[in-house]
DNA sequence: TCTGGGGTCCTAGGACCC
DNA sequence: TCTGGGGTCCTAGGACCC
C-alpha cells in the first residue's frame, strides 16, 4: 500500500497571526482583524470564544481586552506569496486552495527529500523561519485525510496518519470534521442520529443518498469509507471573479447605489483585464434585510472584458431585480463574473529597445504579422508586450 | 450584538436541438 | 401527427469553504 505522501499545510489563524509578527507587542495578546465583523482572530482571542465572522461587537462583548486592527490585505498577500515560495521549493506539485492553505505531493521525493514526515517537519521550520508564521501540516494518503488531519493538529502542530490508522483516527471524528460537511448536512444526519463518521460509514449508500440527495450522499459515503481518489492537480484556474458591498441598514439613493454598481464594475473588469480573461457571465448578487439572498445573470454571446458592456449588463440586471428589492430592503449589493476564459493573449519577453519602442512593435508584426495584432500594449521597459487576440 | 468578502460545486427546470 | 430519448446551455437558488 501506497505511504501517507500528501500534506495538507495550512497557516495558523492567519491575518492575525501576520499581526503579531509585524508588531511584537500583539505577541501573546489576543488580536481580532477586522472591526464591524471578524476576518481572523489570534489563537488567544479564540479562548474567549472569538469566532471568524462574528460581528465585531459581539467579539468585544466576548474579549474585551482583545486588540482589534484593520486588516492590511497587501501585507497578508505579501506573506502569502512568501509562504507559497516555500511551497514550490518543497515540491512542484502544489495545489494552492485559498490565500492561506496548499496541497503538497511529496510522493516522489522520498529519496531526494527524505520521508514525508521529515519533509514537513521541514516545511514547518522553514515557513516559522522564512515568513515568521505558525503554520499546521497534516499528512495523509489522501487529500481528505491531510485536510482533516491538519484540522485535528491545529493550532501549530503536525499530525501524520499512517494507512495502517486510518480507520481508527476517522471513525471517531463528528460528521463536521469532514469536509464538505457544514451545519446544514450536519443537522440533516443528526435527524437520524447519525453524529460521528463511524456511523455515517454503517449507512448503506442508497440510504444516504436519499437523506442528502444523490451527490452529496455519495460522497460522503465514499469519504466515511476512507475512498478519496482527487489528486493534487497544479494550475487550477479560477473560474470566476466577484466583489461586493455590504450596505447597512441605512436606504440609499438611486444615484448611490449606481456608482457603487459602477465601482464593482470597474474593479472587476480591471482585475479581469490584468489575468488576461475574458467573461462571458454577469451575475448580480443582492441580499435583503431578512438575510435572504437573491441573483439575477446575464450571459454574452461573445466573451469581453470591456467596461461598458459589463455596466450595461450590471445596470439592466439591476433594474429587473427592482422589484425584488421594493420591500426587503437592500443590505449588500454585490457583482460577479463568470464563464471565464483566456483572452488569448500571448506574453512574450521581448526586451524593449528603450529609445525606440516602436522597434518592438516591429519585430512583434515580423514575427505574427501586421493583420495579426488588433492592439498591443506596452506594459514597460523591462516587461515586453502583450499582443491580445492572436490568431492560430 | 445577527452575520464580510472572496470563492467552489451541485441541483433543477426550461429552452432548444437532433 | 404524435411521441421519445439524449444532450447542452441558461438561469436561480443553495450548501459549503476560508
Amino acid at each position: 500500500m501506497k505511504g501517507a505522501t500528501i500534506l495538507h499545510a495550512d497557516l495558523d489563524a492567519f491575518y492575525a497571526s501576520v499581526e503579531q509578527r509585524d508588531d511584537r507587542r500583539l505577541r501573546g495578546r489576543p488580536v481580532i482583524v477586522g472591526g464591524g465583523v471578524v476576518l481572523a482572530a489570534s489563537y488567544e482571542a479564540r479562548a474567549f470564544g472569538v469566532r471568524t465572522a462574528m460581528s465585531g461587537g459581539r467579539a468585544r462583548a466576548l474579549c474585551p481586552q482583545a486588540r482589534v486592527v484593520p486588516p492590511r490585505m497587501e501585507a497578508y498577500s505579501a506573506a502569502s506569496k512568501a509562504v507559497f515560495e516555500v511551497f514550490r521549493d518543497t515540491t512542484p506539485l502544489v495545489e494552492g486552495l485559498s490565500i492561506d492553505e496548499a496541497f503538497l505531493d511529496v510522493g516522489g521525493l522520498r529519496e531526494i527529500s527524505g520521508e514525508p514526515r521529515e519533509i514537513a517537519e521541514r516545511l514547518r521550520r522553514r515557513v516559522l523561519e522564512e515568513v515568521g508564521l505558525p503554520i499546521t501540516v497534516g499528512v495523509a494518503r489522501t487529500k481528505f485525510l491531510a485536510k482533516v488531519a491538519s484540522g485535528v493538529a491545529k493550532p501549530d502542530g503536525l499530525l501524520v496518519v499512517e494507512p495502517a490508522q486510518e480507520t481508527a483516527f476517522l471513525h471517531p471524528l463528528p460528521v463536521g470534521r469532514l469536509w464538505g460537511v457544514g451545519p446544514v448536512t450536519a443537522d440533516r444526519l443528526k435527524r437520524y442520529g447519525i453524529t460521528t463518521v463511524g456511523e455515517v460509514a454503517a449507512v448503506p449508500e442508497a440510504s444516504l443518498a436519499a437523506i442528502l440527495g444523490r451527490s452529496t450522499g455519495l460522497h460522503l459515503h465514499a469519504l466515511a469509507h476512507n475512498r478519496d481518489p482527487r489528486v493534487v492537480r497544479t494550475g487550477v484556474r479560477r473560474r470566476s471573479m466577484g466583489a461586493q458591498r455590504a450596505l447597512g441598514r441605512r436606504d440609499r439613493g438611486e444615484a448611490e447605489l449606481d456608482a457603487m454598481l459602477l465601482g464593482l464594475v470597474d474593479r472587476l473588469t480591471r482585475r479581469l483585464r490584468s489575468a488576461h480573461r475574458l467573461c462571458r457571465t454577469v451575475t448580480l448578487r443582492l441580499r435583503f434585510a431578512d438575510y435572504t439572498k437573491a441573483t439575477r445573470s446575464h450571459s454574452f454571446a461573445q466573451p469581453t472584458a470591456e467596461t461598458q458592456p459589463i455596466l450595461d449588463a450590471a445596470r439592466h440586471l439591476r433594474r429587473e431585480a427592482a422589484l425584488l428589492v421594493a420591500d426587503r430592503g437592500l443590505t449588500l449589493l454585490g457583482l460577479a463574473l463568470g464563464n471565464l476564459s483566456d483572452d488569448g493573449a500571448v506574453q512574450l519577453s521581448l526586451p524593449l529597445t528603450p529609445a525606440a519602442p516602436d522597434t518592438t512593435l516591429d519585430r512583434v508584426k515580423d514575427r505574427f504579422g501586421s493583420t495579426a495584432i488588433t492592439r498591443a500594449v506596452l506594459l514597460g521597459r523591462d516587461q515586453g508586450v502583450t499582443v491580445p487576440h492572436l490568431p492560430d
